[in-house]
DNA sequence: AACTATTTATAAGA
DNA sequence: TTCTTATAAATAGTT
């Protein structure tokens, strides 16, 4: 349908491909709906692209529930274990069928996790190795954030620490004061600075913590559990 | 597509319903099929009539393997069964058990799909996030293995190819020149270059296929499908 | 099942 | 990507 007639095989252009695809996804979801909409049917459409996209379509039932009466129809049909079923009473499908999807989430899992790669296509390695980066993304996007989040809550600290540190000099200079004078009146003089305070040296302000050069380590690197949350520990 | 505009809503009668399906479902299965070929597309097709009959399609891998495909995408799983499992108290521990697992492993999954990242720790976003580079790697390896097996075998195919086509060139050569004696026997002359062949264009040693330069296609970019595995074709 | 008058989908071009 | 348009394909109603 369309300017010229098409051959029925892959189009090797790939601009090309990409619109094509994109244009007949879109009529074949329509006529996917069209046809449960007239005829009353339950379907079940399932599109990946070559890039690895999903698109899907399915009829007033979800996804899923299609899906096993897909199941069910094409074990009844294969009738495999049909005895067992029967043996055991009805409860054992549901067992088995449980028994089975995990099966395929353990064995997802050991694909995301790198292992049993053997028997995958270089088809799904690509997809495969595309789910990861995009996931690995995210995962960094968010660790991100957390520690973006962790700095600015602890420059808040710092801030409020300061503040109350510098109280607290004050008043122990007033209270130094009143011992100079006490001591003035008592002609003792040799107690001048034993009680001044060493401020706490505070965190910089702009969120880097310390180590601006080797060799010099600052306060809060010498003890780092205080101030710093673990991230911050290891280079990573 | 008809005599008349068609409403999108159930067709009332029956008969009518139940031809329309017949077509309809005859055009969906094949332009399921058309888009899994020319935009070499993975596609899974279900579609139950009104009566319960089903028909699928299901494109080069097979059903199954798409569904699961899609299962790993799509990991909204209901819980419709935990109350029915408290319903029905003949559920044994071992199922409660196989059940919880299976939520555990459902939640890990869509952890290494970067997804439902929200409830997770600083410690754990790293451990996920070293686990899933280390299984890039796995994958990106296999990968590669994969394609320089591929590459390595279609170099020994061109070498063959080569070898081949040096033969044929000798023999058309030598076919020439007993036609240019017949010529010149006839004292006819103007024969003499009709029948050289080009020699066949052989891949680069490099394992580059092609494309050295824009604008200067080689051979095996023009007909890919002869020589070029799929994943060639694209950059990706 | 076949046959068409029409509607729809879509390939190519912009 | 989106729109336009000429044309191929699908199909509703009919035989």
């Amino acid at each position: 349908m369309g300017r010229g007639r098409v051959q029925l095989k892959r189009i090797e252009n790939k601009i090309n491909r990409q619109v094509t695809f994109s244009k007949r996804r879109s009529g074949l979801l329509k006529k996917a709906h069209e046809i449960s909409v007239l005829c009353d049917a339950d379907v079940a459409l399932i599109v990946f692209s070559t890039k690895g996209k999903l698109s899907e379509y399915s009829s007033d039932s979800c996804m899923e529930r299609i899906l096993e009466r897909y199941e069910r129809y094409s074990y009844a049909e294969r009738q495999l274990d049909a005895s067992e079923i029967e043996q055991n009473g009805s409860w054992t499908l549901e067992h088995a069928k449980l028994k089975a999807r995990m099966e395929v989430l353990q064995r997802n899992q050991r694909h995301y996790m790198g292992e049993d790669l053997e028997n995958l296509s270089l088809r799904e390695l690509q997809n495969l190795e595309q789910q990861l980066d995009s996931a690995l993304k995210h995962i960094r996007s968010k660790r991100n954030q957390l520690m973006f989040e962790s700095i600015s809550e602890l420059q808040k600290k710092d801030k409020a620490l300061q503040e109350q540190n510098n109280i607290l000099a004050k008043k122990v200079k007033e209270r130094e004061k009143e011992i100079v004078q006490q001591a003035q009146q008592n002609n003792c003089q040799d107690s001048s600075s034993m009680l001044l305070p060493q401020p706490i040296q505070s965190l910089n302000t702009r969120g880097t913590y310390g180590r601006e050069e080797e060799g010099n380590p600052s306060p809060a690197h010498r003890n780092p559990n205080v101030l710093l949350p673990p991230w911050m520990i290891r280079p990573s």
